[in-house]
DNA sequence: ATGGTCGAATGGTATAGACCATTGCGAATA
DNA sequence: TATTCGCAATGGTCTATACCATTCGACCAT
């Protein structure tokens, strides 16, 4: 077994914490009884802990104990991850539901916005995004359909758009413009988020253009804000004292 | 002598890396050798080479050896751009009203954030900015007293307070962490910023630093999220300095 | 009830020692 | 000369143990 101990525990941790059967706020067992049930010495279950503390996964208290923090997934607002890739790399479960995949003809916003004609067919998509089984993003967006011809044909809930684009269509997303603001979800948005209406939402709109900057993607993803932070971020985050 | 010995030591190599004694690619003694000559173990050691090989400042390679990494990349630099100056070269007219300035003690948090000593006293500043008259914006900031001792005597209504740091106390704010989240207005913010409770607002946390990564300033800003909307454009590349 | 004290439990730090896989390089070999 | 092999040094992991400061609740005195 090449796998170190404690990185196998960090995992088996992990597991727990996205499938939530450790729940936010639970105690941990303390250290010294967590390493004598899983026999390893204290110093290597700290090894695992501190892992997940890196993560930002435990809120630890001398003198008090261990617990899951509150998630709040962080998600970079500079760079142009695919949702799926960041969160998974993560450790989060991720999926998608589609809501709506339909072709539609531009309206004039829409149009401008792909530098196309008005009433060019597009598609028109809405992908309910989920990790760990919850809801935490509704996502929308068009594409002109000549440039993604049968666009319908491959699995959007399992497969990320951009992969898609890259693999099948070899359309590569170059370049964005993003915003980034916050409004309340409104009851549409509220059902589908299991949030009550009126909640904090944060709404990116991105127009993503191609390598030649010919604009391919208009979306708008819309995060709880709950659930959600958007860091721009330069150093790595590490706590010099706490940890 | 509260401190750790490995933060002790992580802190005396941080300088050594500022300050370029220890330079890029150059070799460390091998932990053994330098946990021999510091008069530490080796776990103790390592310990500190963590904490710096977390900061990114560390390349560490099993067999061969651990060398100082290369320096960081650039980062977009508009981003750290005061409030007001940006606001005002936009043509807004732009105001402020201190609502909060005292003295008071770091809490942990704090403490954490600003890297000093728990109840090590702070200046704790809330302003409420204006454009063109109307609230938009509340700021809450906190920085170390004894970095910048008598702070309340400059006109923090009229200025800036980056401007007041880098023209009163020589500080500039070289780099920044920060982050992006909705959320709903309390009772509070709301009456301030004339807005109904539950309203959305964005708030942005930064953790600022100067040059020689210190932190200085702990703030947290709500926007209006009907009045703010947050532009974040993609470069087409990063560079990478490969090592 | 109220307030204070004490102690057990907790996470944080530190030590000394051990074994492992990988690396780099010199020595042995072809 | 070119290639291979062996080995010492390196960082990575793991153990067992010890002491510290902080926390929190039980107990006690008021």
């Amino acid at each position: 077994m090449g796998i170190p101990i404690y990185i196998q525990i960090a995992e088996n941790l992990l597991e727990k914490i996205v499938t939530g059967e450790l729940a936010p706020d639970q105690r941990l067992p303390s250290e010294r009884e967590l390493s004598n049930t899983l026999n390893v010495s204290r110093m290597t279950l700290r090894a695992a802990l501190r892992v997940l503390d890196n993560k930002g996964l435990l809120i630890r208290r001398p003198g008090d104990g261990t617990y899951i923090a509150q998630p709040k997934i962080e998600r970079q607002a500079g760079k142009l991850v695919p949702f799926t890739e960041g969160m998974r790399l993560r450790g989060y479960q991720t999926g998608a539901k589609i809501i709506t995949l339909e072709q539609r003809h531009a309206e004039i916003s829409i149009a401008n916005q792909l530098d196309i004609a008005v009433s060019e067919p597009v598609y028109y998509i809405q992908r309910l995004r989920f990790i760990a089984r919850e809801p935490v993003m509704l996502e929308k967006f068009i594409v002109p359909v000549y440039r993604f011809p049968n666009l319908d044909a491959y699995d959007l809930e399992m497969r990320s758009f951009y992969e898609v684009a890259e693999t099948e269509y070899g359309i590569t997303i170059h370049q964005a413009q993003q915003s980034l603001e916050a409004v309340s979800a409104t009851e549409f948005e509220a059902e589908l988020l299991e949030v009550v209406p009126g909640a904090p939402l944060m709404l990116e709109s991105r127009q993503a253009s191609d390598s030649e900057m010919r604009p391919v993607e208009y979306g708008q993803d819309l995060y709880r804000g709950d659930r959600f932070r958007f860091i721009t971020e330069i150093a790595p985050k590490e706590k010099l004292l706490s940890g």
